[in-house]
DNA sequence: TTTCCCTCGAGGGATAACCCTGGGGTTCCG
DNA sequence: CGGAACCCCAGGGTTATCCCTCGAGGGAAA
């Protein structure tokens, strides 16, 4: 018997490429959605073996192929989820895999060789493996990723910060945060240390300390 | 008889999709490629009617398949060129677009909605019309776009700007400017104007420059 | 409890970053 | 020959951004 699978992407094309491609690998695609709550919909009126859920949807265009997966997990234990994507997103990828990452897989859309491998990667994850790609992996198992300066400050300090980032002036930061100006440079000293913007002629630190957020 | 069509994109699982898709619509695919070197040898040994080229592959992961179309209207006129790419590069996009745009297209991924839209501007372009995407029509006829305020500066004003981008100080980029401190001074105010930055209270002039600066 | 960090504020001072005006020179264009 | 723009500099002024130190209050951990 075949093994039904459902896709979620939102173009059109590769979300239609796809169901071709595994139809013709011995699949049975019993739903195509644009969108997470489409797909959300479909698996609950008919759920499947396995989905196939691209991360970069819309409406936000972020992460939500994850929120979706971190759903279906819950709500259709029995449904085995293939993340699709062109890049790792690590920062909720761990809350879908710390838990119960059985029938769970991320493979990235660019490495994947041949229609073949991903034929293979959802048999094995319908069968209750997970299925990971070697650079996911080494960005879950390097998490939690050795703090960086930016992890140093403190709450107050990052919101000084992102406001500083924002192109306010102190003032303007004190006024947003009801705060007094005095305060205000007392953090934006801080975050300087924190950072290790020593003191030089030569550069600005405040333009370096908007330039490192922005950096992540 | 059926259209003779080959495939350039980076992404295997893409790449073999469209292909069944297009099979599927008739047509018949003759070559497929992972980037734009390996297409243009495939079209130099059979020239296909059509090629369909995505514009970011290795090894540049740039703009690779606009040179690439580029070359291939050059080197083999007979053959229509479909570009499809996620996001519209106008940079280079007139040169291809300004002279000879017949058997030319360049539609979006994501907004073909369905596999037949897509084998419907592929017949168009074989038979010799232009498809454009009405997004990149806008762009394109845009162009030479409006000048912004970014464009107003002077050749030595966008060279301090670049620096104060980078974090440096007014000394420091008197430094290496080999320029009075005075002097980057007045350049740095020279610039605050043009890119309508008057004084406030609320927020820092200077990052918000950097900011225009960085966003383009 | 002691200790530490976070939050918030203040006084007092240094200086970098800004404003203004004015002046030199060049080039290019009408 | 004017303008007009760019490039470069200077004097003299205001203010925002930084420095230092000191302190109060709170919560969390040792």
């Amino acid at each position: 018997m075949t093994v039904q699978v459902m896709i979620a992407d939102d173009s059109a094309l590769f979300r239609e490429g796809l169901a071709v491609l595994l139809e013709r690998a011995g699949f049975t695609v019993t739903g195509l959605a644009g969108d997470g709550e489409t797909l959300a919909g479909l698996v609950r009126a008919r759920p499947p073996e396995v989905a196939v859920v691209d991360i970069r949807m819309p409406p936000s265009y972020t992460v939500e192929g994850l929120e979706l997966a971190i759903r279906l997990r819950r709500e259709h234990p029995s449904v085995a989820v293939l993340l699709l994507s062109n890049h790792v997103e690590t920062h909720h990828a761990g809350e879908l895999f710390g838990g119960a990452p059985h029938r769970t897989g991320y493979l990235l859309k660019d490495r994947v060789g041949a229609p073949d491998e991903l034929a293979d990667a959802l048999h094995r994850v319908a069968a209750g493996q997970t299925v990971l790609d070697p650079t996911v992996v080494a960005r879950l198992v390097s998490r939690p990723r050795e703090p960086g300066p930016l992890d140093r400050l403190s709450p107050r300090e990052r919101e000084v910060l992102t406001l500083v980032a924002e192109g306010r002036s102190n003032q303007g930061i004190a006024d947003l945060l009801g705060l007094t100006q005095k305060t205000v440079e007392g953090y934006v000293r801080g975050i300087f240390g924190k950072l290790g913007l020593t003191d030089t002629a030569a550069d600005n630190r405040r333009v370096l300390a908007v330039l490192r957020y922005l950096r992540g």
